[in-house]
DNA sequence: GCACGTCAGCGTACCGGTTCGCCACGCGGG
DNA sequence: CCCGCGTGGCGAACCGGTACGCTGACGTGC
């Protein structure tokens, strides 16, 4: 492999003369310019990209950690990495994948190793103590998620708030007054999963600035308790037209179960809900939905990371994506 | 961040003693190593990756080049990424992801900046175009898939022919004669999908073997075909008391077609399939199968790529994962 | 005619490691 | 007593880039 050293020799000038064609900096003569380019074609030279880190401590690679207990709902994480790793590329850099069982020691030889240049927290969740070695060294990073404390780190997600009000007025909109709520498990709740907590909070305060009712249903994980559980709920008598939606596992079953008991969408039931756009592609689910936005959020947590990197220390930034409404005809005036 | 020759003067020796005590080469008093290694210790030093890929030439880094394709299943994908990352890991290298649409271009910008020492090519296809600027450059590599033409690139995946074996296998052992074999569509064999035509070939040969007969039934993809086909074919008259399924979409909708038509498994229809694991854990699938097994694959693709980047020219293998059978109650005698 | 400013390009130090030849020291044997 | 050898550690070169100060040539203004 040519070296920057062989094109200098080729072309008949100084390293740095290559160097400066390299990087577009200095004024270089357009001549002198045209015989280093041709020695870089012709030697098929292209830099070290380790060699140029070493110099500039600059390794344009930023690490993606990815937690390792995914006993949860996942097919969403290649589309993250692939969709994190094409907006790097766009701002010139690499990803490295960080996936220790112990996310905090694979933050800690991360940064300790100067591998890269910032690191990129997949799944974040309240208290998480990958946090912690990056609050104390003050390394650039993003999370993606919103704890309660970001400890000084930026942080983006998708604003679950304005995707529970969509999704409410949307009901309201066509005239439901109520609806059921089918929502997470209360353990996850409990357990501190901001998103649900944050979802669940403003689809009430909504329907309530709405006066509409939510009867609130939650959900167990697990197809065969998800589709007992729906079938119990949408059989009842009384049984609202409207079903809002929170719960991966819940919708997946949705058109199963509504399936089972013979009911319609949106005829006999309207249903809006909230999921990552994989979980629709996967089970084709028809319904109108505000669906996760990865790209977008992965895009701007790159933006973010990219500006920290270049700017240490600036005041840290929280940023919301703001989601929107796929429509899917699942929803009509109740009857 | 302390460098290596901040720890020499801590430690009151040179750099070359600390590189010594660092690479576990050469001979150091113990007396002197303890002193480098409480230096290491007090100044809590790590080596610099840029710098000693720098110096060694190896970057102790996998990069793994991802194919674009959307259509395909992408919750075994992050398995696979995870996976590859652990294994890679558990040799002392890191992982880069490569992701551009592109996939030529990515694997010859990957080899020119020199950033890894070897690629791992998911999902590869027949005449794979990735496959080119490899086998030019004879840069190290590992193919996960299996093309007729490896073009002298070493290459990892599961053994489709006998997965197919000990699924026909398990159903002639119970005594059936017939089974429907649910299988991809069409064009999916005539595109040279290599995966599909290994286990179609090898369940035909095994099932004429054992005096077997296959009923085919070509599967498109997408719920509702899916759906209506199965539906179509399960009620059909004198349908095999056995499936044998070697389709994802199919076999994730087969228990829903099954209920749809009120057909109980084992005891009105024996099942048995191959799919992923990602995708039997997705839909809580209850069939005996042949699962993939990406651990073992990838980590077989970690331990080829290695040994073949210290070891440049010798002969290029192939390897086949072995399959085993995950028995799950859904194969019983013909009625 | 001279001082000065600009510009293109050069030389060199440096990034943080590794590697290898060499040297000094202590010891044993002839 | 001297030589030779093994051992532990040192110093310098090197990996392949970047950055910056300097120089020489040329153009300009007074």
């Amino acid at each position: 492999m040519a070296t920057i050293g062989d094109v200098a020799r080729e072309a008949g000038v100084s390293r740095s003369t290559v160097s400066a064609v390299l990087n577009g900096r200095k004024l270089v003569l357009p001549e002198t310019r045209g015989r280093v380019e041709a020695a870089i074609a012709k030697l098929s030279f292209s830099v070290n990209a380790g060699a140029r880190a070493l110099a500039t401590a600059r390794t344009m690679t930023l690490g993606v950690v990815v937690r390792f207990h995914e006993a949860e709902f996942s097919p969403a994480l290649a589309t993250y990495l692939v969709a994190l790793s094409d907006a790097a590329r766009e701002s010139g850099y690499s990803v490295m994948l960080l996936t220790e069982a112990d996310g905090e020691a694979a933050v800690r030889s991360a940064i300790a190793g100067r591998r890269v240049d910032g690191l990129v927290l997949l799944n974040v969740v309240e208290d998480d103590p990958r946090m912690e070695p990056i609050a104390a060294s003050g390394f650039p990073a993003v999370l993606i998620g919103m704890p309660q404390d970001t400890r000084g780190i930026d942080a983006v997600d998708l604003d679950f708030a304005a995707g529970a009000r969509l999704l409410v007025d949307h009901l309201a909109e066509v005239g439901h007054r109520r609806a059921t709520f089918v929502r997470w498990p209360d353990d996850l709740y409990a357990a501190g999963s901001t998103y649900a907590i944050r979802f669940a909070a403003a689809a009430r305060e909504q329907a309530s600035g709405r006066g509409m009712t939510l009867e609130e249903v939650p959900c167990a994980v697990g197809p065969e308790q998800v589709r007992s559980a729906l079938g119990e709920e949408l059989l009842r008598r009384e049984a609202p037209g409207a079903l809002l939606v929170h719960n991966d596992a819940a919708v997946a079953m949705l058109p199963f179960a509504l399936h089972d008991v013979g009911l319609r969408v949106p005829a006999d039931r309207s249903v809006v809900s909230l999921h990552s756009a994989e979980l629709a592609r996967l089970y084709a689910l028809p319904f109108t939905s505000v669906e996760s936005e990865p790209e977008a959020v992965v895009h701007t947590a790159v933006e973010l990371l990219v500006r920290r990197i270049d700017a240490p220390d600036e005041v840290p930034v929280a940023r919301l994506v703001a989601p929107h409404l796929e429509r899917r005809d699942s929803v009509a005036p109740p009857a």
